[in-house]
RNA sequence: GGGCGGUUAGCUCAGUUGGUUAGAGCGCCACGUUGACAUCGUGGAGGCCACAAGUUCGAGUCUUGUACCGCCCA
């Protein structure tokens, strides 16, 4: 093994061999285990990696290697999105760099130039995603417009069409001027920004008596169709029924009576534009006001806006008022905070506008979705997004799932010569259809919009496996075990995916959902391009290897919460991976030749305080790590495994095992080999889900059973040679006190490291122990064993010695010759000396406590107990340490 | 306006059902090239667990309130 770890050096390559082999395959589990299914969430085709696809790729790979190690028939399913606008736009961009645009070449062949984008940039992102560890089934790989999930679309769309939960119709709806599209309310931000309110006169149209109104946005004056005041307000009530006149367009409207209106807010007063604006067009709808749509698509000012037509929103905004205030209109404008609406993509602010679109009829779908949750059918993890599902689906809006762009699935519906409408699966299904009302020489037109992303990504956990066909995956893989994914698509997504699962299948697409939170820099921020505080995955795997991105990933995080992502911590993980490997290469290079694996050398009874201790160690490890792995808390599992390796087996057991395995006792020897084998493999294959690459290279080195070809395919620890052994692990905790006491004090009096030097220890009830383990004392503390003085008490304890008292009333003496500051020590013993009969009476103070010892559980007063005896014992040894001083 | 999360060491964060002296990494100080590892070892310093009240024998952990930061929904 090379002495330095260099993940360049075998990631790739056991990557390949890991695919090459069909581990990555459920088959590879045979018939009859039991599937394990995630579903991945779909990336942008023509995406690149970021961090953000880090992190599901670490945890669902995490979930996925754990469960296959467990012997299920694990399945992931990679794949790709078309993501409609996005892609779109980037072609876009490119026609644009050429000097041309997708109105002049044509749908067509924008959509050639499309697929030909795709092609080329689509492999990109797997390809790096492939960096990551991923162990997902390539031969699976799904794209959302792939003919086969094409068909699950229509087959979606006719369905629910023929439900009635498909309908066409005029709403309000939130219009991207620049994308030229309709979006859903989902894809629509509100920023708090600084904006202005307008205080004008609404001037009645039989007198000259004018109501004051207010407005934060003037250019909609032009599409007013009523001006409305609550119904209780002394100052307005008056004028409820009358009318009064459009300034600049001269409309008469009526003065209406609503609840709504907040008397406290601008005037009291209250223009109403149904026509752009959601909470308007709700109130127009009441009062059955007319609709008066004053904008293009361009979100320019069209024929309705009277002389004002042609100009932009904004520019018509500063016109109008200019106007008014030249007839004397105007009253006067204040700043005033507000809340913009701005597309979640390009940030351009979104108009209000009225629109035929599709929409999906979201009630009923949505009562299902809150079913499956309520009933616990599904799981959501953290808990506490139930909470917030819940309140989406309860308060759910039908959803607008048209979209004015070419790139994507177009609506499977057909128009006649007389604006009837066929949906249907194909085209030759829908001229069947039509047919048989205008007969066979019928020409139709297709809906020339397409689908929404989310529609067909809402199918994603079964059009993956072959839906709406029955095919053996979908028998066997659906539904999905787990879908892993962001708390930011939790509406989006997750909750669509809930609610398709329910209503096409029948079924829950999942029993758990797990949300992660989103990556930040090591500050919090957010990363952005600009920012300039953007972390590359790729680079980071380049400079520090997957495993230690990997690990970081999972390890410094709780589910649901954001990530500060740091290089620092990346870093430090990156020197645990070389931890791992030199641990392994110490390991293996002291097997010497004649290493068995079998029983021979595997002699219970030759184990040593120290084997059963980290025996003991791993055993409850083991059950710790399976159990957190299972309640989906992979941080704190593998926090633990990282101490767990570092601290107790790389830096106790090995140190430990190192004068058997250079002693001349081969049998000791032999027997300290097959325990830091056993180790290892075992804390390998726990380490694996997290860091796959590093614990595969180094399980390759190690002796193994025949049978186990790969680490990613090798049992999950399962098994308990060993009971927990108490008794070990007491006696281990002192032996390690004893010997950091003994370090410290040599720091303290700056002993050079490696000198060895004299030592007085009077052991009491622990001596027996002490004596069987002298070797490691004097090797770890460094002392010399020729002057040893090891007993259960000292007649005599040395005069000029740096003394100290640790647990079970074990008293050390180091005689430093020429080194002893008798006053320094009589401060140092006095500072434990205060500290000792601080606890003590912390003890007493709640062993007297009758309430503590009769409510408390019995094994906790016990403890109590016991800790108050030993510090009482090491109080009394301490005591006659000073007066020795004098 | 409604809801949620956060506040623990200089920095970034853990802390499962309440139970020894609250932990880690990085950073800091001192020492160190002992036959796995300087991507390392040994020792050390550093915390009113945001604040207040409550429940309890016992609270970082449970309840209520307050402050500040962040997010979601309207």
């Amino acid at each position: 093994m090379a002495k330095a770890y260099e993940p360049a050096q075998f990631e790739e390559p056991i990557y390949n061999w890991w695919e090459s082999n069909g581990f990555f395959k459920p088959e590879y589990a045979g018939p009859d285990a039991e599937p394990f299914v995630i579903a991945m969430p779909p990336p942008n085709v023509t995406g690149a990696l970021h961090i953000g696809h880090a992190m599901p790729a670490s945890i669902e790979d995490l979930l996925i290697r754990y469960h296959r190690m467990q012997g299920r028939a694990a399945l992931w399913i990679p794949g790709t999105d078309h993501a409609g606008i996005a892609t779109q736009l980037q072609v876009e961009r490119a026609l644009r760099a050429e000097g041309t645009s997708r109105e002049e070449i044509g749908r067509e062949e924008f959509l050639k130039r499309t697929w030909e984008w795709k092609e080329e940039y689509g492999g990109t992102i797997t390809r790096q995603h492939r960096r990551l560890g991923v162990s997902c089934d390539w031969d699976r790989e799904r794209f959302t417009m792939d003919e086969g999930l094409s068909k699950a679309v229509r087959e979606a769309f006719v369905r629910l069409y023929e439900k009635g939960l498909i309908y066409r119709g005029e709403y309000l709806i939130n219009w991207s001027p620049g994308l030229q599209t309709a979006v859903s309310d989902l894809e629509v931000e509100y920023f708090e920004e600084d904006g202005q309110l307008y205080y004008f006169k609404y001037m009645l149209a039989d007198s000259d008596q004018y109501v004051p109104v207010a407005t934060t946005r003037p250019e909609t004056i032009l599409g007013d169709t009523a001006v409305a005041v609550h119904p209780e307000d002394d100052r307005y009530q008056h004028l409820i029924g009358r009318h009064c006149v459009v300034p600049m367009l001269g409309r008469e409207i009526p003065i209406i009576a609503d609840e709504y209106v907040d008397r406290e807010f601008g005037t009291g007063a209250l223009k109403i534009t149904p026509g752009h604006d959601p909470n308007d067009f709700l109130i127009g709808k009441k009062h059955n006001l007319p609709i008066i749509n004053v904008m293009t698509k361009k979100a320019t000012i069209n024929e309705n806006g009277g002389r004002y037509q042609g100009l932009d929103r904004f520019e018509c905004r500063k016109k109008l008022w200019a106007d008014m205030k030249a007839r004397g209109l105007t009253l006067e404008v204040k700043p005033h905070r507000m809340q913009v609406p701005r597309s979640q993509r390009g940030g351009e602010i979104v108009e209000p506008m009225v629109s035929t679109q599709w929409f999906v009829k979201m009630e009923p779908l949505a009562k299902k979705g809150l079913d499956a949750v309520a009933s616990g059918e599904i799981q959501i993890i953290p808990e506490r997004f139930t909470k917030i599902y819940n309140n989406w689906l309860e308060n759910i809006r039908d959803w607008c799932i048209s979209r004015q762009l070419w790139w994507g699935h177009r609506i499977p519906a057909w128009y006649g010569p007389d604006g009837s409408i066929f949906v249907a699966h194909t085209e030759a299904e829908a001229y069947e259809q039509a047919s048989v009302k205008f007969g066979p020489d019928v020409k139709l037109k297709q809906d020339p919009d397409v689908l929404d992303t989310w529609f067909s990504s809402g199918l994603w956990p079964f059009s993956t496996l072959g839906w709406p066909e029955t095919t053996d995956d979908l028998q066997r893989y659906y539904p999905n075990s787990v879908m892993e994914t962001g708390y930011d698509i939790l509406f989006f997504w997750v909750a669509r995916m809930i609610m398709s699962g329910l209503e096409y299948t029948g079924k829950a697409p999942f029993h758990t959902v797990y949300l992660h939170g989103l990556i930040r820099d090591e500050h919090g921020k957010k990363m952005s391009k600009t920012a300039g505080n953007v972390i590359d995955p790729l680079k980071v795997m380049d400079k520090y290897g997957t495993d230690a991105l990997r690990f970081t990933l999972l390890t410094g995080s709780s589910p649901g919460n954001d990530m500060n992502l740091s290089l620092d911590r990346i870093a430090a993980n990156r020197n645990f991976c070389n931890k791992i490997w030199n641990a392994t290469r110490f390991v293996v290079n002291n097997l010497g030749t004649a290493f068995d694996y079998g029983a021979a050398t595997w002699n219970l009874s030759g184990l040593t305080m120290p084997d059963r201790w980290i025996l003991s160690r791993l055993n409850q490890l083991i059950i710790d790590v399976t159990r957190l792995i299972d309640n989906y808390n992979f941080g704190e599992a593998g926090r633990q495994l990282y101490d767990f390796f570092w601290s107790e087996f790389a830096d106790w057991y090995i140190e430990i095992a190192k004068i058997r395995l250079y002693g001349a006792d081969a049998r000791a020897q032999a027997t300290a080999r097959r325990v830091l084998v056993y180790v290892l493999d075992k804390v390998l294959r726990l380490l694996h889900p997290y860091i796959p690459f590093v614990t595969e290279a180094a399980w390759q080195h190690l002796p193994r059973p025949d049978g186990d070809e790969a680490l990613m395919v090798a049992e999950w620890p399962g098994e308990r040679h060993t009971a927990p052994d108490e008794n070990a692990e007491t006696q281990m905790a002192l032996l390690i006190e004893i010997i950091r006491a003994i370090r410290n004090i040599r720091s303290e009096y700056n002993v050079e490291p490696g000198k060895r030097i004299m030592a007085y220890i009077a052991a009491g009830d622990h001596f027996d122990m002490l004596f069987k383990h002298v070797e490691i004392l004097e090797s770890l503390a460094r002392l010399d064993s020729s002057s040893l003085v090891l007993k259960p008490a000292l007649t005599e304890p040395p005069a000029q010695a740096v003394s100290q008292v640790v647990s079970g009333g074990v008293e050390i003496f180091l005689p430093l010759t020429g080194m002893i500051d008798v006053n320094a020590e009589r401060t140092r013993l006095q500072k434990d000396l205060a500290q000792l009969e601080q606890r003590i009476s912390g003890s007493k103070g709640k062993l007297n406590n009758q309430g503590f010892v009769q409510k408390a559980p019995a094994a906790v007063v016990e403890k109590e107990r016991e800790r108050l005896a030993d510090f009482e014992l090491q109080l009394e040894k301490l005591q006659s340490q000073l007066d020795m001083l004098g």
